[in-house]
DNA sequence: GCGATTGCGTTCGTGAATGCAAGTGCGAGA
DNA sequence: TCTCGCACTTGCATTCACGAACGCAATCGC
């Protein structure tokens, strides 16, 4: 059974009893269906059809193919219609890729993505690694900083964090608030353990404060969150996440240097399918609208 | 889904996730396999794999794809299996088309036939119309008289009829034995309604009897047999028949004139083919062993 | 790092599969 | 019995799909 195209030839012949009928059917010449039927008996080495004047019959082994090849049609007309309809389904799987640190702005917006187009199992990846879209790990990334340039990827501009610093309200009762910069460099700050951090307030961190005031470091976002929540020190907040934490008092407005815009980056196959489509705007809409609708 | 061999292509591709393992395995050129991808994509209108460096990984539509087509290749291989199996096995149904006049020769090799290959199911078929098997109504013919000429038919002799006259014990009891054949111008004869008839001892008799010594005529060969037995006059019984019939006496014997040979026929194209030839060997054999064994 | 390996993409020339048209066999109808 | 028409068959010209070769990118291993 090397060639699928000619048990498809023997199936419509089987199915129409006719040369002609199976030609007319496939969309291919006579003489193109005989040649099929012949190589194919040949390499079974078994005759599927009785000749005769008034066409092709099927033998026992022909029925046999025709029973076969009727339910092969029908899956795979079924597939084609699933496949066709994948294309503008809003279904199945949504794989989303981030950064742990900026996890929680998706949490919500596939939550409410998912009440909208209910048919959708949402996957979010943060991980060690970064996911990668062109091995097709995930449908849609988020990716923080400078613009990515990978080819095959389209990438669009998402919004602007923005970061400011926070302190828990128990930390500024005990160390006060600091007055100016100057203030700051004889307060206890958390941050990134690794001094060399690329996101750009840790950059500003590093140059304007002595590092050791940095007395609490850990290379996990989470843990720093919940050290400044605990009076540990003074640390950097997104503004929509302080926004949940009311014991958190803003120790410095955000500044333009620090914010880092996010992007949202997709595979060109699957840039256009309606899935993706959806969920990129309504992931626009929902941050436009604030996460508190 | 217009070409089933893309799609096997692809199913290749999705399993082994690289091009060049799938065209190893197919047995042609990556650039074959690349172009059959190109070509269901393009028509399907969605991407189903996502191109990298380390081969190709199926999309959604991809694995979808991949399901139905690893069950459509088991069906193939189940049932080349089963097709390549049916020209060495002997299974399936068995179809044998006499006159019914023959009908009770076959009865009994096809009853032993069927004890020796429990697998076949016979089909015995008789009727008015002659059975043909060009269209691939029966695999195996029984024809009396004229050697058969058909092409596209394998034709084979069988045995020689042996004709004889019987009467019944009760005929013979009123009427007596006639001595000689001029005695049997005085006796009654069963014999068919048709004076035209072909069969050789019907042409006898219509030479050498007057057809008003016919009193019992009739133009189905089962209801002569049964007016010979219930006395109604003297008729020809093949002498293997007669055997069953310890009430009949014969008459005259056989003679070489009155025999028609008979013909085994096959189509060419299910000549070869192991249960047809396992048919033809059973039958022959049966018909030298004698049917009492 | 740097070569070796792996795997995809593309171009070009060839050959096999296809379409075309004439031929043949068979059965139906007059 | 003849003719007509349908359907398969066969030889030939054409096209299109295939294989070969090269290029390129990414990864692996030393």
């Amino acid at each position: 059974m090397d060639n699928w195209d000619e048990i498809r030839t023997a199936f419509q012949v089987a199915r129409r009893g006719t040369v002609s009928g199976a030609a007319e059917a496939l969309g291919v010449h006579h003489a193109t269906v005989i040649r099929h039927i012949d190589a194919l008996e040949r390499r079974l080495g078994v005759k599927l059809f009785q000749r005769h004047a008034r066409g092709y019959t099927a033998t026992e082994a022909g029925q046999d193919l025709l029973r076969v090849a009727q339910t092969t049609d029908d899956q795979f007309q079924q597939l084609e219609g699933r496949i066709r309809g994948r294309g503008s389904d809003v279904s199945g799987e949504l794989m989303v890729t981030s950064l742990v640190e900026l996890a929680p702005l998706l949490v919500g917006a596939l939550t409410s993505f998912q009440e909208a187009y209910p048919d959708v199992i949402v996957r979010l990846l943060t991980g060690e690694r970064l996911f990668r879209l062109e091995y097709g790990e995930a449908h849609v990334a988020l990716r923080a900083g400078r613009q990515p340039d990978e080819p095959d990827n389209v990438v669009q501009p998402f919004i602007h964090q923005d970061i400011a610093l926070y302190a828990s309200q128990a930390y500024v009762d005990r160390y006060g608030l600091p007055g100016d910069i100057e203030a700051l460099k004889t307060h206890r700050f958390v941050a990134h353990d690794d001094p060399d951090g690329r996101a750009p307030f840790q950059q500003w961190l590093r140059h304007t404060i002595p590092y050791d005031r940095v007395t609490f470091r850990s290379s996990d976002s989470r843990v720093m969150n919940q050290a400044v929540l605990a009076g540990a020190g003074i640390g950097f907040f997104a503004m929509r996440e302080a926004a949940a934490h009311p014991e958190l008092v803003q120790i410095m407005p955000p500044r333009e240097e620090w914010t880092s815009p996010l992007w949202l980056v997709t595979h060109v196959d699957l840039h256009r399918t309606a899935k993706v489509q959806a969920f990129l705007t309504h992931l626009k809409d929902y941050a436009n609208e604030g996460p508190c609708r």
